[in-house]
DNA sequence: ATGAAAGCGCTAACAG
DNA sequence: CTGTTAGCGCTTTCAT
């Protein structure tokens, strides 16, 4: 393997100092234009290139900033990260990115990991965490953000939306098209605690209005993918086949649902009614259209990365800890027609 | 922000040398276990966190190895990711990751941003480079992996399949069926490379058989998901309705197409058969399960970390470039009956 | 088993 | 506009 050139060997190179070259590389310092062009052509001809983990130990700015998110095999984290990375780079951060699986000792051991990059925040999805991941993310010098939610003891900054007000639309929809009897799809609480808090939400929903209460259908541990929802609904279906309508904890589940009624030749809406969560492709496109709810993961990246960038900035000393609410949109589909 | 200690307070907090510290950091160097319980709870109780930064600085190995992906919200890249990154984090190696969004300047941008960062290793879905990323690449220092694909000039390692051949067993299998007239659905060939090539691997196993030319219905821009087939299904059917079976350049679109012909009441297999590509979720489950092909993912990626470990101890020295190519499955479902 | 000195490659701070 | 000096926080190396 052959070693890769420093500063110091290009500087040798171009005969100048390790200083100029350095400079040559940032874009408003003072180096003449020419002396700049020909360090770079030098630099670039060499195979030289600039050495980010140095640069980060002197500057004591990493570049990095931290994202934790329990899964990176869903299509709403996806989206979030996108937008929110995508923003970042803009501004020359890079992502450095973990996931969880749902569980949060991984979520601990992940905060450690990512922390000793020394990122200059951190960005992680809310929910429950271990009393010493909370510690390190008090203790660690930089701005934390939960996402995702709107968690009753921030640790700081929160751009999220509440999983429990949610289900309030979709329990008026429902019952706005006669919808009595009605069911919950969802994973182990423990696990998916927004999930189990958009659970809790419906079964309030219902309770403030006077209805049946909701049937809760354990789905087992998340990710609750299609199989699952599937799965779960056959459950139900043998077991209380006069459910009107059923929540489903994602739409991937509720898709999954919607599959083993077609095998049953169960017919929806008009025999059971259906919804998901989270406003993915399948919910537009499939037949019959699931009746969902989008809770605008670009709005949420985006605006996780401009507060990120405003913190960072800090022209403003010393802001107080700021919660940026996103209101999620009920779409209503075919399948609770 | 109150500024972290380091391991000089540490030292200075336990009357020992920072050196002592250091080591009481790593698993197997010389510190009376006394010593080291103690500093480590020394240490805990500051609230000290080890600096990956200056400690990479100084030894010269970052811990990184670096992964580039077409697409983060893909759940065949993001099984292969995991698969990937939980091998290595067995090693107490970490994952810097890029996605290019099917973009090869994009793809350039990402290699010299993530090289900056000194990774161990590359690993890279192969297919197309730019001339100055290939150069990079090369002139790295460091292991490079190209995935997903059998380039026909590979920058050095690989680790993956051809994606003209697993059209094979795919075309074999729909002419037993009995189907003659076949299309394509795919994206722009530029971007999707290893899309376009098993397009150029179906055209070519129904030439050599002598059968009709395959029927390619254009789908625009990569990433082709649900919505994409849907649309390039609805141009198939109109202008070329005698066609007998699709191939789609993805299980998710091959799914949009069969969203379509459900809604125009074309019965799916009699009227015409789907095959997709990637074994996602949906093809499994749909009704009816969709005929596709199995590339395991999770198989990529853990040959993959399984090489990139082996090439990072580099007890053979200098060997030379390895090829390691994963065989596709395929799997027939009720799309193809 | 522990410590002292040197330095990884770069940049802050200051000088000219 | 350019150079010099010092040092970021850790580990290598050598000494004891």
């Amino acid at each position: 393997m052959p070693k890769l050139p420093t500063m110091k060997d290009v500087a040798k190179a171009a005969n100048v100092s390790v200083m100029t070259v350095s400079r040559s590389f940032k874009k408003d310092s003072s180096v003449s234009a020419e002396t700049r062009e020909r360090i770079l052509n030098i630099a670039e001809e060499m195979g030289y290139l600039f050495d980010s983990v140095a640069s980060n130990l002197r500057s004591q700015r990493s570049g990095f900033v931290a994202a934790i998110i329990p899964s990176i095999n869903n299509a709403n984290f996806a989206d979030y990260l996108r937008a929110f990375s995508n923003r970042l780079m803009e501004e020359d951060l890079q992502v450095l990115l973990g996931y969880t699986d749902y569980d949060i000792q991984e979520e601990e051991r992940l905060v450690e990991q990512l922390l000793r990059r020394r990122p200059e925040a951190i960005v992680i999805v809310g929910g429950q965490h271990t009393y010493r991941a909370r510690r390190l993310l008090v203790n660690s010098g930089v701005p934390v953000v939960e996402t995702w939610d709107l968690p009753p003891l921030p640790i700081e900054h929160v751009v999220g939306f509440s999983n429990v007000a949610t289900m309030e639309p979709m329990i008026e929809h429902l019952i706005s098209q006669g919808f009595k009897r009605i069911a919950f799809i969802g994973g182990d609480a423990e696990r998916d605690t927004r999930g189990a808090e958009r659970q809790r939400g419906a079964a309030r929903a219902l309770d403030e209005r006077g209805m049946d209460a909701l049937r809760q259908i354990a789905a087992g541990q998340p990710p609750i993918a299609m199989r699952e929802g599937a799965e779960a609904m056959a459950k139900l279906l043998d077991s209380q086949p006069d459910t009107e309508a059923v929540i489903c904890v994602s739409d991937l589940s509720a898709f999954g649902a919607l599959t083993e009624c077609m095998r049953r030749g169960v017919r929806v809406p008009e025999d059971i009614a259906l919804a998901g969560f989270g406003a993915f492709g399948i919910s537009g496109i499939s037949v019959p259209t699931i009746t969902t709810v989008d809770p605008h993961p670009r709005d949420i990246g985006l605006r996780s990365a401009e507060l990120v960038i405003s913190l960072l900035r800090g022209s403003e000393k010393e802001i107080g800890p700021t919660c940026i609410e996103i209101e999620p949109t009920l779409i209503v589909g075919e399948s609770t027609g």
